[in-house]
DNA sequence: ATGCTAATGCGAACTATTTGCATTTGTCAA
DNA sequence: TTGACAAATGCAAATAGTTCGCATTAGCAT
């Protein structure tokens, strides 16, 4: 377990995150812990998800684990990925393509900054946002199950 | 032209909309300048997106036109949307559930909260957190180009 | 080892959206 | 007012991303 602390000035991205083996761990005990079983596809693709620090698409996804494993299919990849985010160890975005991106939940909540010409994808977090955010649902009459802030921008000059 | 104002207790919700007749003639009015053809489908297709004071999709907005005069087709609904998209004339949203909604892009830019029991969105304007938005862009080096806030609430008791 | 059932791969189905093409229809100039 | 030409349409087929049905394979508890 590791603990990173950046622009702490700022009081923002204030993120623990677990290493890559102790996330491996965590998806298959929560693969054994419901009864499921721990294939070898599995192993894969829960290595793969683990070992991953950007925001990969099924696709993507499916050609890492793929590649380590040829036994690994697309279907599987998205029965997986289904299963791990009922289970809340990763997130589904929707970013403005089509497709969903994932990634691993182990982090405290954050936003994302999307670079619109290279599709880079930057995390921050701002405390007093979040608190504006929950006041305004509470004044409307609202809890917040979750929430999604993205900007989308250029990179200056 | 109308200028609304609401929950001015809080600096926020604060639209400044046309009629939907006046949103009409602006969407013939760009479809005219740019040398475009304004056919009949097209004119129903601009009457019912005017008319539409909630978020609606391509299918729905299809069965709308379609009601009205049976000429309109799906394919010229989706054309349509692109093309008023495209000139900045409507709002395209991706929210969590896969197709797009749209909405009009006359009224000042705001955020939504999406009630996740029954679909309603309500719109919603902070000024602080726009500007929060900034800041953290600017730090990180970028600017923003467009932002997206989502709240996917459930209402209080 | 054995058997039961979950998990897999495959391809077909599905949803939202776009596109190719033959046909229709605005629009503008004569 | 008419004619001509390009733009717009409807339809069906294509596409992209994702899910599903089903026959087969393979964990895992006994």
């Amino acid at each position: 377990m590791q603990i990173k602390i950046a622009n702490a000035s700022q009081q923002r991205y204030i993120c623990i995150m677990q290493s890559s083996d102790e996330r491996f761990e965590r998806f298959c005990a929560d693969i054994k812990t419901v009864g499921l079983r721990m294939t070898e596809q599995r192993k894969v693709i829960l290595r793969v998800l683990a070992d991953a620090s950007d925001h990969p698409d099924a696709n993507e996804l499916y050609h890492r684990a793929h590649a380590i494993d040829g036994n690994v299919s697309l279907s599987t990849v998205y029965r997986t990925l289904r299963l791990l985010e009922e289970k809340g160890a990763i997130q589904r975005h929707a970013f403005d393509e089509g497709r969903a991106r994932f990634e691993n939940a182990d982090t405290e909540h954050h936003d994302h900054l999307i670079d619109i010409d290279t599709n880079k994808v930057i995390e921050f977090r701002s405390e007093k946002i979040e608190q504006l955010q929950a006041e305004i649902a509470a004044e409307l009459g609202y809890d917040i199950v979750r929430h999604k802030l993205e900007l989308y921008c250029r990179k200056r000059n």
